[in-house]
DNA sequence: AGCACGCCGACT
DNA sequence: GTCGGCGTGCTC
C-alpha cells in the first residue's frame, strides 16, 4: 500500500511536518499530491494536504486516509512548492501558506457532534436530557452543552450511550441549479409530438424547443422563455422525453454587465519602446523583472493588455495585480472590455462562493487571464505568460498577517519557475523597486510623458500657518474656497481628498485637551456620528462619548479632527449650494455602493468629490480640473521610515486625478509643513529628485533598500514579561548574528498595548545574514512552550511594511 | 489546536 | 481518601 504525506491543518509549532497515513486500497489510484484529505488525528478528524505520496514510511502503525476531499488536486506541483518556498521565507506553518494560496472556501469546517450510539437509545437518557436527540439522533456539541451540563454529557459518552463525532467539510459548496436535458433524440421527439393530445399545446412547445436545442438549459431559464410552468415541464419528465439534472453553474458577479468589446490602440512611441524588450522576454521564455516607470496617464494599462494579447497568442496565461482599492468597475471594465470572458476576476468584494467560482474558472483553464488583488498571484495556472504588478509600491501587496508575504517577491518566484516576464507597473516606484532597476537587477522602461500630451497639473502648495495667523481658522484654505466657488460657476467638479490615516476623529476636551482612550489598546477611539459612540479600531471596544471630561469635568469635550463627516459638515456651511459626495468606509461599505457613487459624480450630479485614499487611484473623469488635499502631511508624523515615500506617492497620485482630459487641472496641497521634500518634490512631480534625497537618508539611517529589515513584535499581558522576552531575544539576536548588523531595541511598538497586551519589538537591519532564518527558528523554539500554554506571542516580519 | 495524562491542593 | 486544577506532551 502507498503512503500519503500529509500536512494536517493544526497550524503549531509541533505539528508543522508531513504525517504518514495508509492510502486504502480503493483510493490507491485516486489520492494524488496537492489533493485535501479528510484523515484521523489523535481522537478527531481534520482535514490535510497531500505533499506527496511515497512507498514507505518510518512510523510503524499507520491510520488511514479517510476519503479525499477533492477529485481533482487543489494544489499542482508549482503551487506546492511555491506553498514550500512561502513558508520558508515568511517562517510560516506550511498549513498556512497552502491555506493562503486558496480560495477561503476551501478551508475546512469543522463540526463536533454528540451522536446517540443507537436509533432507539432515547429511553436510555437520563431524567432531563430526553429532549435533546427529541428531533435527531445526533446535535451539534454546542447544542448539547447549551442543553446540558458538560458533566451530564460526558457521563452519556462514558456510559456509551452517546458517541462525540468530529466532521469535516469544505466551507464552499458549488452551486447547482436544476437544469432539464433531453432523453430524446430530436427525431424520436418529433414523433413524440405527434402523438400528444391536441390540448398538450405546452408541452408542444417545449418539445419544439429541444428539438432545435439539445444543450442542457436551466429550468427557471425554460419556463421564463417558454413562458409556462413548471408542469408542462414535469409531465415530460414523468415520460422520460426530458429529465432532470442539478448541473453546477457559477455565480458570476459580472453577469448582468455588457463589456463593450476594445481593439488595441495604436501606441506611441514611448510605449512601443517599452513593450519591445517585453514582447522578447515573452518570446523568448526567459525569465526577466521590468519596472515599468510611467507618469500617471502615460499609458501603461495599453502596455500591459497588448502584453498580454501576446501572451495569450502563445497560448499561455497571464495574472494581473491591482491594488485591492484600484479594482474598480473601471479598471475591470478594460480588461473584459478587451480579452472579455478569458478573463477572471477576484478581488475581496467578491463573496466566497463567487471567488470560489472564479478560482474554479482558472482551475479548469476555461479563462486565460485573471485580473486580482494580492492573493490573486496564486491562481492556478499552469502555463504562465506574463505577471503583471500594476501600482508595484502599494502597500497592500504586502500581506500584514502570517503569511506575511509580498506579492511582488512571490510573482518573482513564479516568473522564475515559469519562464516568463514579470512587469511592475508605477508612476512612483517603491525605493526597492527602483533601486533594483538602477543596480540592473530589473529592467527599466520609461514612459516619461503622458498621452495626448496633456500637462501635468499645476500644484499649489499652501501654508497652514499662515491661514491660521491671518485669522483664518477652517480647514479650508482662502486659495482652495475661492477656487472651489470658482469651479461651481464653471461647472466644473473638484475633488477633496483627505487623508485621513493618523487623523481620525478622536474625542477630546477643549479644556484640558484630554483624548478618550481605549481602556485595552494604546489608541484613541474613533468617534462615530451616526451612532454617537466611540470606537476602538483595533479591538472594537465602543462606548458612549461622554458628556463631561473624566479628568477636569468640563462639558467642552467633543469630537476632533477631520473625518470626512466634519469635512462634510464645514463644507456645506461655507458653500451650501455645493452638491457633494462623500466617499469612506461608512458610505461604500455597502455592496456596489462605490460603483454607485462614481457614476453619480461621473454623471454630474454633484460638484465636489469628498473621500479618503480610496478616491486616490484610478478616477479619470473629463470634468474634474480641482483637486484640494485639505492635509498633506498627516501621514508624514507617522513613526515609520517609509512616510516621506507614501507622502510623496500618494500626493503624486491624487493629483494625476485632476485635468486628464481637455480641460487643464489644478492641484491644492494644504500643508503645515511646506518645506518638507516630499510635498515640496511631489507639487513638481519631481520622482527622480525625490528618489536621491530618500536614498540619501536611507543610506544614513541603514534603512533599505541599502539594508534589508526583520522585526520581531513580542506581546503579552504582562509588561515585564514582554519587556523581559524582548530583552532576551534582542541580546541573543545580537550575540548570534553578525556585528554589522544593526540590532534596534527593545523598544515599545509604536501601539504599545493592543486588546490588553502589550507589545514590544525588536528591530533588525542587515545586509548579509545567511542565518538569520536558523537564529529566528531558534528563537521560535526556545519559547514554544511559552508560547502555548502562557499566552505569549512573538511575531516575526521579514521584510516589514509598517512598523507598528 | 484539542485532548489525555499526570501530579498537587481543598473538599465530601 | 477523591475531585479537579492546569502544566506537559502527543497527534501518523
Amino acid at each position: 500500500m502507498s503512503i500519503a504525506k500529509v500536512i494536517v491543518d493544526v497550524p503549531a509549532k509541533q505539528t508543522d511536518r508531513p504525517f504518514d497515513y495508509l492510502i486504502p486500497e480503493h483510493l490507491e489510484e485516486v489520492i494524488q499530491p496537492g489533493m485535501r484529505v479528510i484523515v484521523p488525528f489523535g481522537p478527531r478528524k481534520v482535514q490535510g494536504f497531500v505533499e506527496s505520496v511515497e512507498e514507505t514510511s518510518s512510523f510503524k502503525s499507520l491510520k488511514k486516509v479517510i476519503e479525499p476531499m477533492d477529485v481533482v488536486p487543489v494544489l499542482n506541483e508549482e503551487l506546492l512548492l511555491l506553498g514550500d518556498w512561502l513558508s520558508k521565507t515568511t517562517l510560516c506553518y506550511k498549513i498556512s501558506a497552502y491555506q493562503a494560496m486558496l480560495p477561503p472556501a476551501l478551508k475546512a469546517k469543522y463540526e463536533r457532534k454528540l451522536k446517540l450510539v443507537s436509533e432507539n437509545a432515547n429511553f436510555m437518557l437520563p431524567d432531563g436530557l430526553e429532549q435533546l436527540f427529541a428531533s435527531e439522533p445526533s446535535v451539534l456539541w454546542e447544542e448539547a452543552v447549551k442543553f446540558a451540563s458538560i458533566h451530564a454529557i460526558q457521563k452519556l459518552v462514558k456510559e456509551g450511550i452517546a458517541e462525540v463525532h468530529y466532521e469535516v467539510q469544505s466551507k464552499g459548496k458549488k452551486k447547482t441549479t436544476k437544469h432539464i436535458i433531453p432523453l430524446m433524440s430530436a427525431e424520436e421527439m418529433l414523433i413524440y409530438a405527434e402523438s400528444l393530445a391536441k390540448q398538450a399545446s405546452k408541452q408542444k412547445q417545449v418539445i419544439e424547443f429541444f428539438i432545435h436545442n439539445r444543450e442542457p438549459i436551466e429550468q427557471r431559464q425554460l419556463l421564463e422563455r417558454l413562458n409556462i410552468s413548471s408542469s408542462a415541464v414535469k409531465g415530460l419528465v414523468e415520460r422520460q422525453v426530458l429529465a432532470e439534472k442539478n448541473l453546477e453553474i457559477y455565480r458570476d458577479p459580472y453577469e448582468q454587465r455588457q463589456f463593450a468589446k476594445t481593439e488595441p490602440l495604436p501606441l506611441t512611441g514611448e510605449q512601443s519602446t517599452a513593450i519591445a524588450p517585453i514582447h522578447a522576454s515573452i518570446s523568448n521564455d526567459k525569465h526577466e523583472v521590468f519596472l515599468l516607470y510611467g507618469v500617471t496617464g502615460s499609458g501603461k494599462t495599453e502596455v500591459y493588455l497588448q502584453s498580454i494579447q501576446n501572451v495569450l497568442e502563445k497560448g499561455e496565461e497571464a495574472i494581473v495585480l491591482v491594488p485591492e482599492i484600484a479594482l474598480t468597475p473601471q479598471m475591470v471594465n478594460r480588461f473584459k472590455g478587451r480579452f472579455g470572458d478569458q478573463v477572471a476576476v477576484l478581488h475581496s468584494g467578491l463573496s466566497v462562493g463567487e471567488k470560489y467560482d472564479e478560482w474554479r474558472k482558472i482551475q479548469r483553464k476555461e479563462v486565460k487571464v485573471v485580473v486580482g488583488a494580492r492573493s490573486a498571484i496564486f491562481a492556478p495556472f499552469e502555463n504562465l505568460g506574463i505577471i503583471i504588478i500594476d501600482e508595484e509600491h502599494e502597500m497592500t501587496y504586502k500581506q500584514e498577517e502570517n503569511p506575511r508575504y509580498h506579492a511582488r517577491d512571490a510573482a518573482i518566484e513564479r516568473g522564475k519557475i515559469h519562464n516568463c516576464p514579470v512587469v511592475l507597473g508605477s508612476a512612483t516606484p517603491a525605493l526597492e523597486s527602483f533601486a533594483r532597476a538602477q543596480k540592473g537587477v530589473y529592467t527599466l522602461l520609461s514612459l516619461p510623458s503622458r498621452m495626448n500630451n496633456r500637462p501635468l497639473p499645476e500644484v499649489e502648495i499652501v501654508d497652514m500657518r499662515e491661514e491660521l495667523k491671518e485669522g483664518n481658522r477652517s480647514m479650508f484654505s482662502r486659495v482652495l474656497l475661492e477656487k472651489l466657488k470658482d469651479r461651481m460657476e464653471k461647472q466644473e467638479q473638484t475633488v477633496l481628498f483627505l487623508n485621513k490615516r493618523g487623523h481620525s476623529s478622536f474625542v477630546m476636551c477643549r479644556d484640558c485637551g484630554y483624548v478618550v482612550k481605549c481602556p485595552h489598546c494604546d489608541i484613541s477611539l474613533t468617534y462615530h456620528r451616526y451612532s454617537n459612540q466611540m470606537k476602538c479600531h483595533y479591538c472594537g471596544y465602543e462606548d458612549q462619548t461622554p458628556l463631561q471630561c473624566p479628568e477636569c469635568n468640563s462639558e467642552h469635550i467633543r469630537y476632533f479632527g477631520t473625518g470626512t463627516q466634519k469635512v462634510e459638515e464645514e463644507l456645506t456651511k461655507v458653500i451650501p449650494e455645493a452638491k457633494v459626495i462623500r466617499m469612506d468606509v461608512d458610505t461604500t461599505s455597502r455592496k456596489g455602493s462605490h460603483e454607485k457613487l462614481l457614476k453619480e459624480f461621473q454623471d454630474g450630479n454633484a460638484d465636489i468629490l469628498l473621500g479618503t485614499q480610496m478616491i486616490a487611484k484610478g478616477l479619470d473623469f473629463p470634468r474634474i480640473t480641482l483637486v484640494g488635499v485639505l492635509s498633506a502631511d498627516t501621514m508624514l508624523h507617522l513613526p515609520d521610515f517609509r512616510s516621506s515615500e507614501k507622502t510623496f506617492q500618494l500626493l503624486t497620485q491624487v493629483s494625476g486625478r485632476a485635468g486628464r482630459h481637455e480641460l487643464a487641472g489644478e492641484v491644492i496641497f494644504q500643508t503645515y509643513t511646506p518645506e518638507h521634500y516630499s510635498i515640496e518634490l511631489a507639487s513638481q512631480q519631481d520622482y527622480d529628485r525625490f528618489y536621491q534625497s530618500e536614498m540619501m537618508i536611507r543610506r544614513n539611517h541603514s534603512y533599505p533598500p541599502y539594508y534589508y529589515i526583520t522585526l520581531i513584535t513580542v506581546s503579552h499581558e504582562e509588561l515585564m514579561k514582554t519587556v523581559a522576552v524582548t530583552e532576551q531575544i534582542t541580546k541573543v539576536v545580537r550575540h548570534k548574528l553578525s556585528p554589522k548588523t544593526v540590532v534596534l531595541g527593545p523598544v515599545a511598538s509604536p501601539i504599545s498595548r493592543i486588546k490588553n497586551r502589550y507589545r514590544y519589538q525588536c528591530l533588525i537591519k542587515y545586509k548579509q545574514e545567511p542565518n538569520l532564518k536558523e537564529v529566528l527558528k531558534s528563537i521560535l523554539d526556545h519559547y514554544q512552550g511559552e508560547i502555548s500554554s502562557n499566552g505569549l506571542q512573538i511575531s516575526i516580519d521579514v521584510n516589514p511594511y509598517i512598523l507598528m
